[in-house]
DNA sequence: GCAAATATTTGAATCGATCCAACGAAAGTG
DNA sequence: CACTTTCGTTGGATCGATTCAAATATTTGC
């Protein structure tokens, strides 16, 4: 009856079965890893122990402390997890990411924690190979924290200006300068910009100043890109209403509800993200304004959605995919260096943007 | 000039820490793990070594062996990777899988593999602490080496009849009948069916036989639930043809083109899946039939694009996220039982299904 | 000032495998 | 028949931590 009471026996481990099988660990552990250089008459004896026992095969965490590498990505943000499904820039990310652990048997590790204690500890603790960061807010923590670990990691979007860490972004200058030209050009003077975060927890107009000191760099190259351009049309840029908003309805709409509110509204918006613009059509339709008879929207970022709201969205596409495929080769296949890249943007016109009104 | 050449040098251990800081490895392990109990001179010290030492913190490699738990759960399928993010009905299971692991701090870890082999390997080689499965193709093979294992896991549909393991589906038989009376009770007497797999690698039209002897028996039920529910309004359903899909959009397709060349063409479709349905209208519209004008088409998931789809899509919704959040609680809570639920289905009434014409 | 209580530290044991140098046995060679 | 190969097997070392009973140090109480 001891061996009913006893229910919660561990479990066996490849010892056990090679005492049973009156074989050393060694060949034991040779029937499972290697089995062709073991004698096929103990190869048999030993499966057929193993196989009677019970034995549930090499348990991999044993394996992976000898072997030292976990063959799998880790991809950490922090917003929750399900972000990696819901928001549809991640998910064309991870698309490109897939694509290459696929290509090579890699795993990928999900990693995000909402407060700021369970996020040190999942980066400390996530048994991956590397790290490919989603620098959305809270971003710099998540590089402090992950700078630790030691393990190559990379960040999307080269937020920061910190040479010392390998990043993988686009042309944020050029890419705002695409957007202004196609709105310049087709007769837009007035605009408003509806722009990502500058800094942390931040919400609202923003002043140039507080433009010069954005720690994300990101975002100011886009705006700074947008300014460039605009000037060179002649339009006084420091009389463009900017406001910063958490890339999600409430904050846009706020935006968008304060823009409007001023005396001369633009007839064009530029938005930082295709989900800020998408909220934007979808208010200003609302509020009876056409898009883009009255008013024009730009989005940046090219999201498969964005072709298909309406009108179809112009913006900004970025090589999503691409970059997903580049940072999952940079820890793949890590070398030691630091690597900076840069890819290009494209303007997509669709039917969001039109002439300006006369 | 030593150390430069050893660039590879082997990363820095605890004990070395230890060592280099005087202290036995037992109190240099607490300083990272339980810094409350060690004195806070020793703890400074202890930390101020390591942190002169380059030390990345404990290995979450060394601490795993030790501890049992990994705290990640691992969902696989035998689609590739990209699955996870590209399919809609993936996504949204995916999404309430993440809900529930946010809630209790665990991670996700994604498994898959093209080929066989990789397969096995990566599921036995898998750090998790139990899985989550998604049974479309393959799926049997897929259990077989997940029970073996022998860690809790959960199958995603219950596909098979194996009242051994645990599952999470829904009603078939009832989203089946709710689909087939909805049709029905607009006055559609000639049917096609646009239907998953049976058994695994197959496509095109099916037998009555072939039904009887399916695999899976998610299809299978769906289809006596069409099926019992039409002969009840007098139809008969041996007459209904069948077309085995891949559930994508050649398949599909090609089983349009073979159900649409007979000369008594179908009023209305029962697909199977949204997507199906999707491809579905698309193919109609283009071939100049009107949806549902000329023919109806019922789906079969209730995923989100379906309510974006022109014209909107009538389908049978399951409840998806709750069924991922169920499935990583009995992971995350397991206590031994076998558990095998069945959720229930709703008809959500949408704009592709109409009167039949007259 | 001394015993008892409490706070710290130690070091061996453990987690579950893989690797590898060394060794014994069988087979091949001159 | 002695001598080298080849093939299989052995068992100790190792991967990097955590845990816990025992040893030692420090306080506290009287």
């Amino acid at each position: 009856m001891a061996s009913l009471t006893e229910g919660n026996t561990r479990p066996v481990r490849l010892a056990d079965i090679a005492k049973a099988a009156g074989v050393s660990h060694g060949t034991a552990s040779n029937v499972f890893s290697r089995p062709e250089i073991v004698r096929q008459e103990v190869r048999e004896r030993v499966k057929a122990v193993a196989e009677a026992m019970g034995y549930a095969g090499p348990d991999p965490k044993g394996r992976l402390l000898r072997a030292g590498k976990v063959n799998a990505i880790g991809v950490a943000t922090t917003e929750p997890l399900s972000y990696f499904f819901d928001d549809p820039f991640a998910r064309v990310m991870m698309s490109g990411i897939s694509e290459a652990c696929d290509a090579t048997g890699a795993g990928i590790a999900l990693v995000s924690a909402g407060n700021q204690e369970k996020l040190a500890w999942n980066i400390q603790s996530a048994l991956v190979d590397g790290f490919i960061l989603f620098c959305i807010e809270g971003g710099s923590r998540l590089v402090e924290l992950t700078r630790e670990r030691k393990l190559p990691f990379v960040a999307l979007e080269l937020g920061f200006h910190d040479e010392t860490i390998s990043a993988i972004g686009v042309d944020n200058v050029a890419g705002g300068r695409l957007a202004a030209r196609h709105l310049a050009e087709l007769g837009h003077r007035r605009f408003a910009v509806l722009s990502l975060t500058l800094g942390e927890d931040r919400t609202g107009f923003v002043t140039p100043e507080e433009v010069r000191s954005a720690i994300y760099t990101g975002t100011r190259d886009r705006l700074a890109g947008y300014f460039e351009e605009l000037s060179r049309f002649g339009v006084d840029t420091t009389k463009i209403p900017v406001f910063e908003t958490e890339n999600e309805a409430a904050s846009t709409r706020a935006g968008l509800e304060a823009i409007f509110a001023g005396g001369e509204p633009p007839t064009a918006i530029l938005a930082m993200s295709d989900r800020m613009a998408m909220i934007a059509i979808e208010w200003l339709t609302a509020r009876g304004l056409a898009v883009p008879g009255d008013v024009s929207v730009i989005g940046f970022d090219g999201v498969p959605d964005a072709a298909l709201c309406d009108p179809p969205l112009t913006t900004i596409a970025q090589p999503i995919t691409e970059i997903g495929r580049r940072a999952a080769h940079m820890i793949l296949d890590f070398d030691g260096a630091v690597r900076r890249e840069t890819l290009g943007v494209e303007l997509l016109v669709r039917a969001s943007t039109g002439p300006a009104k006369a």
